[in-house]
DNA sequence: CAATTCTATTTACAAATGATAAGAAATCAA
DNA sequence: TTGATTTCTTATCATTTGTAAATAGAATTG
């Protein structure tokens, strides 16, 4: 991962993050937003006991617990490595002083929120309009190899169903 | 509606709109961005012949079929009034323009993206999160009145349910 | 490598939601 | 206002999804 050229300029750090490490608990604010340059993140929440997993960001996408990032209360959603994992960061601080220096940079941010947006509105539009066999289908479509990449149990809670009910969808699609 | 103070300067345009008029057509490029001085609207998708509310702008909040704005690409959905409606509203390219004059607007364009994302990511939280009850109080309390004032069916739709699903809801809730 | 823990599937039953149809209530238009 | 249209509720039955528990399979750790 030398040849990357860095997203957010000099204010910006790279981290290098293990398997399952923590990037974010629930209940801190979120400080940082962040490009993966290898690797995928899940943001989970928890609800009546139950993980529940609000999105995936794999290489060269943006993520950050950004409500929290752009509001600045605390998170809630924990933030968490699927796999080894190399990331571009930037504080908020340090954001914000760039978008004073430049338009630029405001557009910079601008387009990321817009492009978080996309991404946020599609998921929405898929949850109202399709059914669970349909949005794992999309799933699959969307993030090629990445069911092979992490647990099942994410991908159920990201689908809105149970590891059960989605093990029952895969079952029903293997018997065509 | 004569001290509205306006929101995006001079390359704007106030317009008056009827109840049930069409705004935007889907399969149309949106070409504007607008902000509710007065009313309301709807944005709506149709799937497997059923209509689906995607979600509801009020008085001084922003709304747009923003994907197929930020993209230039056809909207899927359609977007209607549902009461007499006064907005102010601003076109795709006059606001680029104002992109590329300054910082300024660059910022306001981040905020206005900033702000559709957090309505965004609320409403897949819900969804994921909660069960159509608790969606059903979340949105007459984030809605408060909207109740009256618009058809019911939409906020079935809007809120993953059937409208028959939704008056069992209602009847429930009723007998506490 | 063995033991432990974590994940995934399967089954049986319960609860929630969908589909359809019929009728009541509200709204709209002449 | 009156008739027509749209919206809302209720009932029935079918389907989907959830819950819980048992088991099998993977992955992890010492």
């Amino acid at each position: 991962m030398n040849n990357h050229t860095k997203i957010f300029g000099e204010a910006s750090t790279i981290l290098e993050i293990k398997k399952k490490e923590i990037i974010l608990e629930m209940g801190e604010v979120e400080n940082y937003l962040s490009f993966i340059i290898k690797g995928s993140v899940v943001i989970i929440t928890y609800h009546n006991g139950n993980e529940i997993c609000i999105g995936f960001s794999i290489e060269n996408s943006f993520f950050s617990s950004y409500v929290s990032f752009l509001t600045r209360k605390s998170s809630q959603y924990q933030v968490v490595a699927l796999e080894d994992t190399t990331i571009e960061r930037i504080d908020f601080e340090s954001l914000q002083v760039g978008y004073s220096l430049s338009a630029y940079h405001q557009e910079k941010g601008r387009k990321i929120a817009e492009q978080l947006y996309i991404k946020g509105s599609q998921r929405a539009f898929s949850l109202i309009t399709k059914t669970a066999e349909e949005r794992y289908l999309e799933f699959i479509e969307t993030y090629p190899n990445l069911l092979q990449r992490i647990p099942l149990k994410y991908v159920a809670s990201y689908l809105g169903v149970t590891p059960v009910s989605l093990s029952r969808i895969r079952n029903k699609i293997a018997k065509h």
